[in-house]
DNA sequence: CTAGGGTTAG
């Protein structure tokens, strides 16, 4: 606490700091007028219910008693919204006051509803609405959007259904505010096709601009970016005007898919209304989040720079962008001049920094600001944060640092954190460790194909092929699903995905004999198809053509053919790119003098006159 | 006096 700064009421003042609900003096008023009324009551806990102290609304709540005005259920209804401000943490004593209300009406049963979502407890609210009918006391057309978002956030599908049933047979079916709840309510549950159900069968007026917005953003939760573009399409020939919560939602589709046109014309849509749509914290940080993701670090950070209202989660964008491009320098100097503007660093930046620095292999800064965590911060570091750290001291070769931190560690590692540390054994061909925490990982996790495919390249790598043929046995007997690699590129202002060995494609002819000629090129430059990282031991030949056909060169081959020269190619990939098609990228961009930018799971590859910016470093 | 939508991280 810095003294010099510290406010010192006056004596007497101290003694009475939370009567701020005090009435006029008796002197200056008959003194009738000093009992306060329901009104005043009311009033004082409408004022500044952000600001209030405990006591002083324990100090309200014991005036409403005294004077009868408890037993008015707005009185109560309204006191009850102020102890559930999740501010105080203190869903118990609303819940002890709501117990106390004589026969609660409707409304006091919606505001205790509302307060238990609000502080985390979904299921408690949807048994609160059994109380309420118990009760007697019959739900109205404000019980449902809250009641049906408690289903959505607690992921109960079968509850949630039966409140529909509720909703239609109380004649509640007709509500727009109720619908939209619904759609939302459905996509958290999972179920894309219900909620689609009602979105569709609305009709305007009711199908407002939220409602579009719910359906986008239930997309892109559900992971269907290409769809939720397409209903922004729909939501635009229909002449609905979006505003700056569907522009936020879409901007973040446009940042998954990579697809940078689209996000650049919300960006001109966003400047040129600028007059009804401003540009908060969110938005701009949505648009900078873009930017970054679809490989253009220089706007996002114009964007940054302009934004002039910034929060820490604005500053965390920015940061994790620095990270994902590897400029581990410039995130770390961004985290110290974050805090020089007064703001505080929370748990998601320092994922941010950690992760720049296992990218660019800044081992000891790294330890450094993991230590700082709880010592200068007070921020008590997570599994991820230990993941992070286990990544960083992983890749930059020093393993057994890394399995040492594994195993002390004060919480339970999660499968993500030996999911760090088989990757780094891969990387560094320490087929002892792998084995161990392979075998470790394929019984955490049995359904994941990623941990298999790690397994079976670290025994490929060490040329153990009768342990390759045995994880590959496994994974077939417990029937797991491999991860297709798919790569995504933005043409034309519409997104074309490839995923290997697919033939799908219009211009797939095409697109093989370009890659052919390509491969050719490159082989007279020297090129050799490096085959280490391929899944299982089949024949060289058949392992050359699974190389040759990885979606990022089917991908950037049509990228060749649908592009002018000079033009940077962009390519979104979902899994890891290999030693092989990285070594190649570079080769293709030397050779044919263009720059490619590849945005792998987790980070930028700008290739450029034969290297890259990862500086053969991932 | 009560009800529906957006951001960063894994």
């Amino acid at each position: 606490m810095n003294a010099a700064t510290t406010y010192s009421p006056p004596y007497h003042r101290r003694h009475h700091q939370h009567h701020h609900f005090q009435l006029p003096p008796p002197q200056s008023q008959p003194s009738i007028v000093s009992i306060p009324t329901q009104k005043s009551i009311l009033d004082l806990l409408n004022s500044k219910p952000a600001t209030f102290s405990l006591q002083s609304l324990a100090q309200i709540h014991a005036l409403a008693l005294k004077t009868g005005h408890f037993h008015d259920h707005f009185v109560s209804g309204t006191l009850l919204k102020c102890y559930a401000n999740p501010r105080f943490h203190n869903l118990d004593s609303a819940i002890q006051l709501f117990r106390n209300v004589p026969s609660p009406n409707v409304f006091v049963h919606n505001v205790l509803i509302k307060a238990c979502l609000d502080n985390g407890e979904p299921l408690q609210a949807v048994w609160l609405y059994y109380e309420l009918m118990m009760n007697d006391a019959k739900p109205n057309k404000f019980t449902y959007p809250t009641l049906l978002k408690a289903c959505g956030d607690g992921g109960i599908v079968a509850e949630g259904k039966q409140v529909h049933c509720h909703v239609v047979k109380l004649g509640f079916a007709g509500d727009g505010h109720v619908k939209n709840a619904m759609i939302d309510g459905y996509f958290r549950c999972g179920d894309v096709g219900s909620a689609e159900e009602v979105f569709d069968e609305m009709e305007m007026p009711d199908r407002d601009e939220i409602s579009w917005s719910v359906v986008i953003d239930g997309y892109i939760k559900s992971g269907f970016y290409k769809e939720a573009l397409e209903v922004f399409n729909t939501m635009q020939s229909e002449r609905i005007r979006p505003g700056k919560f569907v522009l936020t939602s879409v901007l973040a589709a446009c940042a998954h898919l990579g697809a940078l046109d689209h996000g650049r014309w919300v960006h001109a849509y966003v400047r040129r209304k600028k007059k009804s749509i401003v540009m908060d914290a969110v938005l701009g940080t949505a648009l900078l989040d873009m930017y970054a993701k679809c490989g253009r670090l220089d706007m996002a950070w114009e964007v940054f720079e302009s934004m002039k209202e910034k929060e820490v989660f604005s500053w965390n964008a920015m940061i994790k962008g620095l990270a994902m491009h590897g400029r581990a320098d410039d995130a770390v100097e961004l985290f110290f001049e974050m805090q020089r503007r007064k703001f505080r660093p929370n748990g998601i930046t320092f994922i941010g920094v950690l992760n720049a620095c296992a990218h660019s292999g800044a081992v000891e800064q790294a330890l450094k600001l993991f230590n700082s965590m709880e010592n200068v911060y007070n921020i008590e570091p997570e599994v991820e944060h230990y993941g992070c750290l286990v990544d960083c001291l992983g890749r930059s070769g020093r393993l057994e640092e890394a399995e040492e931190l594994v195993n002390s560690m004060p919480i339970e590692p999660n499968p993500a954190v030996y999911g760090s540390l088989l990757g780094a054994c891969r990387i560094h061909g320490n087929a002892e460790l792998g084995e161990r925490i392979g075998r470790l990982l394929l019984e955490l996790e049995p359904n994941n194909s990623g941990r298999y495919a790690l397994l079976s390249n670290i025994y490929a790598k060490a040329e153990r092929w009768d342990d390759v043929a045995e994880v590959r046995k496994l994974m077939k007997e417990r029937g797991v699903k491999t991860n297709p690699g798919s790569s995504m590129i933005e043409l034309g202002g519409c997104v074309h995905e490839f995923k290997m060995g697919e033939g799908c494609h219009p211009k797939m002819k095409e697109i093989y004999s370009t890659l052919k000629v390509m491969i050719e090129r490159l082989e007279m430059e020297g090129y050799v198809p490096n085959t280490s990282q391929v899944l299982f031991n089949i024949e060289e030949e058949e392992k050359e053509t699974a190389l040759q056909y990885h979606s990022e060169k089917l991908a950037i081959a049509f990228g060749f053919i649908s592009t002018k020269p000079g033009e940077t190619i962009r390519v979104v990939k979902n899994l890891r790119v290999c030693d092989d098609c990285h070594s190649a990228i570079k080769l293709i961009s030397r050779v044919y003098g263009r720059e490619i930018a590849l945005r792998d799971r987790v980070r930028y590859h700008h290739f450029r006159d034969g290297t890259c910016s990862c500086k053969d470093f991932w």
